[in-house]
DNA sequence: GTCGACTATATAACTCTTTACATAGCCGGG
DNA sequence: CCCGGCTATGTAAAGAGTTATATAGTCGAC
């Protein structure tokens, strides 16, 4: 339920549905994701529903573009679900259902480069956001607790990031130290007997 | 993606529709939904592509129960998805989005409740976790590095609810002092003009 | 001059997911 | 005896989301 308002928040400027799937490219791709071909229905159905107002624009580089903006009641409705409180308790993480069957896997080589692989992928996105938190911080002086409040709340968003991808990578790397007490206790098991 | 996978997971002991949603309640609804009107076309569909098996058994105490079970092809699918690497980079924080527009709320005192509420959520799925941790010691001396191979699995998902748990509340407070400080630094500014 | 890359919008087909509804047997309380 | 709650399976409708495809203009490289 959350695309058509995060299509609201955007469009507190105006821009075509082309514009904002290169605006999700940039920091909230993060933590949402959408195609051009779910934006473009989107845009349509908020449009219908009067919380968008569009127009046709020629383009100096393609074909015409189409501009949505907010309307009041649009804005209304994108400060209701600020209001509404948070839009928690329906995530889905799919890589803890594997690990949560891991144990049907019998090969134990297997999970560790189960375990490696999700560690690498966690380690890469942390670089990652670290680079864009120096890069921040040689952008603006005032960085971060200063900033404009747009900004400010922006770099809340990174700073979970930096936090939470701190502690997947930890935890991955208890998991692997665990798996590997384990192998080795099965081993002197076998070997003792 | 991962539902189908989830239910051949959890059908390596014959089951209905009706128990694995009772079953997903308990540890793995933290990271997984399903409701019974998506378990059932998924497990009409799994035995059309004959990964499960199913067949009508009488209950004592309702309707007739169509129970499953996988097939050989269904465990290689399920063995397969887990060696093929998790399943990461699709993940949709809901409340990140929120959090990355709320500088577009104007009023300082919606954004702390908005952050009280979602530390609130924290907390209280944070106090479960450390419950069912005290309650699994309890019951296994084996806890939790000498358990058997599934239940050493499913500890690691609540390790990393009980890490990720603990690091999303110190956010959660690192964000209403931050704000708290801007507040103060603003009013201070207004004063002294 | 045409080919590929980028700008730009859109539809089709399919699966996933949620909410609501329909059906029906069993059981205990009032 | 009927009602509510639990067991049990399912369909309908709508929206969410992905992948593939179609169309078409601009621009620079070769």
């Amino acid at each position: 339920m959350s695309l058509p308002h995060i299509l609201l928040g955007m469009l507190k400027e105006p821009a075509s549905g082309y514009d904002l799937k290169k605006r999700f490219g940039q920091s909230l791709a993060h933590f949402w994701r959408a195609e051009l071909s779910q934006i473009y229905p989107t845009l349509k159905r908020l449009e219908e529903r009067s919380l968008l107002d569009t127009r046709l624009e020629p383009s100096d580089k393609g074909p015409d573009r189409r501009v949505y903006w907010r309307t009041a009641a649009g804005t209304k409705e994108f400060r209701d679900w600020l209001i509404g409180g948070p839009d928690v308790g329906h995530e889905r993480i799919a890589h803890l259902t594997q690990t949560f069957f891991l144990g049907q896997l019998d090969d134990h080589e297997q999970t560790l480069a189960f375990f490696a692989e999700t560690k690498r992928y966690f380690e890469n996105w942390l670089d990652e956001a670290k680079a864009v938190d120096a890069q921040w911080r040689r952008d603006d002086p005032r960085y971060p607790d200063a900033l404009p409040d747009e900004a400010f709340y922006m770099q809340l968003t990174l700073r979970n990031g930096l936090i939470k991808l701190a502690a997947q990578v930890s935890w991955c790397e208890e998991c692997i130290a665990r798996i590997k007490a384990r192998v080795e206790a099965q081993e002197d098991a076998v070997g003792s007997s």
